[in-house]
DNA sequence: CGCGATCCGGTTGTCTGACAACTTGGCGGC
DNA sequence: GCCGCCAAGTTGTCAGACAACCGGATCGCG
């Protein structure tokens, strides 16, 4: 095809040449999207689209295939491809591409607020003696981590998942796994700030022990308050680290 | 014509056959969630899988795009693939395959109560005026539709959006839609069965109502409380419902 | 005429082989 | 020791082919 001419012309080149199957998949999308192919509708065989794009038939099937994986369509083989009438799986997209900025990041704490307490509460209604004995594990490994100055961040997601599986409701435990990637990192961001040595601070500690005892005895809105408490300290304790870091003004990576 | 000797042959072929690049993306997923490649080493190169899954490239570059677009492992050209550290997109995934089975449904409505609860909480707290418009306008839409007769389950969604967007925090915006696809269909069931014409119940109607008066008055507890009693309501009229079905026993898809 | 059985074009699924674009590590020159 | 270049390995893309399958058209028979 056309394509590739300019392979050495450029030579501020940071981000990469996009991926064919990424425009292709991208334009498809946009077509679905903007309702030029209705739900139940076919799109055009793949030959067809590969002659359109001006690109191979690999490269249509690899862009479908990611459609496929989105819930977006659905192909029959000897029929063809079909857009979705009720996408059993969508993909959630946090912050497509960078570091979320500042207002991303109160929005992001307000979720987990919400998600964390109300699967606090539940599990404090559900849970089962090996529930709690689990919690306790993973808190007495956060104590250890204390005591010793060494990275806790594991036991933290251990623990935050361990309260989800003593909701007893697999997809509230399946919906904060999948939260959880990016609250874990908005977690992390509240003690492994430079200076900190990615120490985890007594104060969560405490809110940690407090959730779990409500949940223990059974205290379904002591569980949800303390759990929402817990990610208000928590946003507060990162807010305090950026605000150090934005006034001495000595660093390049947020990473 | 020796071909298609086998077609009328099996009689109980329900099931499709399954793909070989789906046998393929399960067992990479397998080995990745085992933990035999762990996050940020290096997937065996393309050739080297096809051999030893006894298939071609194709079939394994499929399965490897679809756990691209799954956000669970990256690739670099030249370099090869890589598990994802931290994925910044994950398909979350609802009952994969058929309808989901009555303990499923509990969870569901479960989920949803614990959403829509604390985001119409939210949504107490932040409502604007241009907010409170919009609900009202979808609240009278409704009720055309149950004066009338008519379909109102596009109404309803997007009154449950509305209610999202005064919340104004953009992720719990998306956690409802995206989940909304799903909720939205439990949503139907309760008055899309057969016998009911797809008629919206009064009560139903009601409880809106509620929901809407407490977060135009800013109530945030009564709010969360109306939104937390529709949400049971809803489960109970879909139990009932299935009951019904179950016991008169006339049917035989669900869809 | 009505109604199956059959056929046929079109479409997706898979295979094969090849080359381009790119990364990485090592080797050699300085 | 350090820098640049090269070569092997890997992913991205292309082309062509065949198998499996679907849906409608066609044909044959009662």
């Amino acid at each position: 095809m056309f394509t590739n001419e300019l392979k050495h012309s450029e030579p501020t080149r940071i981000v990469r040449r996009p991926r064919l199957s990424e425009e292709v998949s991208l334009a498809l999308e946009g077509k679905i999207a903007r309702g030029e192919i209705r739900p139940g509708q076919r799109l055009p065989a793949e030959k067809a689209l590969a002659e359109s794009f001006g690109v191979s038939r690999a490269v249509v099937r690899e862009a479908v295939a990611r459609l496929k994986a989105d819930g977006r369509v659905e192909t029959r083989q000897g029929a063809g491809a079909f857009v979705a009438l009720a996408p059993k799986s969508l993909n959630f997209r946090f912050c497509q591409g960078d570091a979320p900025a500042l207002v991303e990041l109160r929005e992001i704490f307000e979720l987990r607020a919400m998600v964390e307490s109300s699967i606090a509460e539940l599990a404090a209604r559900r849970r089962r003696p090996a529930d709690v004995t689990t919690m306790q594990c993973f808190l007495l490994a956060m104590d250890d981590a204390v005591a010793t100055g060494s990275d806790g961040s594991e036991a933290d997601d251990d623990f935050h998942l361990a309260i989800a599986a003593a909701a007893h409701n697999s997809y509230a435990h399946r919906l904060l796994e999948f939260l959880g990637r990016h609250f874990s990192e908005s977690r992390r961001l509240a003690w492994t700030m430079p200076g900190r040595h990615g120490v985890l601070p007594e104060s969560a500690q405490s809110e940690h022990r407090r959730i779990y005892q409500a949940i223990a005895a059974g205290d379904a809105a002591g569980a949800r308050r303390h759990a929402h408490e817990h990610v208000r300290c928590a946003a507060r304790r990162v807010a305090v680290e950026l605000a150090d870091d934005l006034i001495s003004e000595r660093r390049g990576d947020v990473r």
